[in-house]
DNA sequence: CTGAAAGCGCTTACAG
DNA sequence: CTGAAAGCGCTTACAG
């Protein structure tokens, strides 16, 4: 009992009594075919189930039409992220395929650097820190971009961790009449979490209003409550900034069960606009980012150094404020 | 000024005065190699910064090292998935790359077609619904799998379709005193959203309660607002189990839209234990699953059934209800 | 408009 | 222990 191959494009030339070269030419749309052959190869290829060998025509082309994606350990905006590269990547004619490495940044290094190598890939692209030994393309190895937030010396595109929008909660939230501030922050080898943390002291600062500490250090619910569990008795009322979504829902349950009311003993801001926080009562305030654009952007840059045309305008707007109920009457400053 | 290209195996055995064969073979670690030899090519391979070309590779054994996961956008959840599925895959000596298909199940599953004709996958793991087209394997084709199937009656692994411990929460409603019902739903192509379904309408007619019907229809916090603001007004008290945590969410969100109060007017469960779900007040009872076993078994099941052996048993308790706030006095079972 | 032939970069019997 | 040669499934000058 043989177990019979897929079918090659010699099998269609075959069957349709033409030449490899004839199938080769309706299928790729090249040379000059007449509809009556055209037709009846297509007819055949049809017929037998033919689809063409990725793996061969890239080697004979040199062109994959593939391009990477690389990213590490689950972080669910990642997927987003993703989303937008791979819309870009598809709408250029070219297939994204996503990669997870993990392990130190010399592990990751090293497997860029398999890829680039490999002859697979017309393109990288990646979401995690990599040592600039992967992104110094040598002559012939197809072009590497990073495109993360998170290790501000590489080739960075830095929107993601722009916190300038945390300068307009606090402003608007003085102008709304609060004079005492909270911030429950994230990780600080974050760039993105180190950004909100450094704007909110600067701000505070500047500002010249009460801040009871920066607290937190997680991207978790948890530590979020456990920063409202922290303050003192007397803290209310306190404007508290959380440094995503997650920690705010957090600071939402600590506040319950310290009896405390949001928005009139707490009002709360968070960022990453997760979808729950337009559902919670009172709905969360927060920045909605977008990062199927951020995605779209990179991909952008990436697909323009394939073409040899000039890189795309920095995305503009990838951050809006979202004004909700958690921050009770604080407005938009005009 | 000339590009050159990346080194060859041929360009290694030239500059180290052997022949190709002898090059493919220390690489490859087959043949008999003399150690000096060996240290030669190594050397200089290393020297000229040579990598294997894997589509040239690939071509030649027919063997790629390569597996696919399918993903689409909707999915939370998936990222963990995904990552113990790379884990299982990587294990066994496999590299498993991600692709997210989006449009319509027949664009999904055309696209998965081409994946397995592509002949640069030894097999596809998908998270997303295809038609059984796509599952149906021809000889010489690698294996499809599918996590989450259109179609019980495909290879599905069924385990995350498992919808039995929802009748674990009705049952203890009604213990607790409860006789009406609603079910808002997940979208019906998904086989975790069917099964849970079915296993509502099957249960609420076994235990002769009352059913307000079966809303919703979407993985979204929207349509579980939406199922709520269309209840009756004379509808509490009503038990309310929804397909998942984001659901339930905007279930809250109806409920105080309604002035109704949980779990005294509403009681609610949830699925997947989101984050979130244990810091909302009142926190949410729901459904644990284990999205990295899940992951990590339905990849056990793919390199099962490449390498020809035996599938590995169903693994066990991947989903566990954690009962909180939500369903008030509800207790588990004894 | 169509076909014969070469070659992309590998691996692997086979021969020595 | 090592090499010459064939071939994986395509595409593409080149010739007709």
């Amino acid at each position: 009992m043989s177990v019979s191959l897929p079918p090659t494009s010699r099998d269609v030339a075959r069957i349709a009594g033409v030449s490899q070269t004839t199938v080769s030419y309706v299928l790729t749309g090249k040379g000059s075919i007449s509809p009556a052959t055209r037709e009846h190869v297509l007819q055949v290829a049809e017929s037998i189930g033919y689809r063409p060998n990725l793996a061969a025509r890239s080697m004979r082309t040199r062109r994959s039409g593939r391009l990477a994606a690389i990213t590490g350990v689950a972080i669910d905006n990642q997927m987003r992220m993703l989303n937008g590269a791979a819309h870009v990547a598809n709408e250029a004619g070219y297939v994204m395929e996503t990669h997870s490495f993990d392990g130190t940044v010399e592990d990751r290094t090293e497997r860029v650097l398999e890829l680039t190598a490999g002859g697979q890939y017309e393109g990288i692209l990646t979401f995690v820190p990599v040592l600039s030994a992967a992104l110094s393309n040598g002559p012939g190895t197809p072009p590497v971009l990073a495109a993360t937030a998170f290790d501000d010396k590489m080739h960075s595109l830095g929107e993601l961790a722009d916190a300038s929008l945390l300068e307009v909660f606090i402003s608007a939230l003085v102008a709304a009449g609060h004079r005492r501030f909270a911030h429950v922050a994230g990780p600080q080898d974050y760039a993105s979490g180190r950004a909100r943390a450094e704007t909110y002291l600067a701000c505070v600062e500047r500002l010249g209003v009460e801040s009871l500490g920066v607290l937190g250090g997680e991207w978790t619910a948890e530590a979020g409550r456990q920063a409202v569990l922290a303050l003192p008795d007397d803290a209310p009322p306190v404007a508290v900034i959380a440094g995503n979504d997650i920690l705010a829902v957090g600071v939402f349950r600590g506040a319950a069960e310290r009896g405390w009311s949001i928005p009139d003993d707490l009002v709360v801001t968070g960022w990453d606009n997760a979808e729950f926080g337009a559902y919670t009562t009172p709905s969360l305030t927060t920045v909605d980012v977008d990062f199927e654009a951020a995605g779209r952007h990179a991909m952008h840059l990436l697909v323009a150094a394939l073409r040899g045309e000039e890189p795309p305008p920095r995305a503009s707007a990838l951050q809006r404020i979202v004004w909700r109920e958690s921050t009770g009457r604080a407005e938009p400053p005009r």
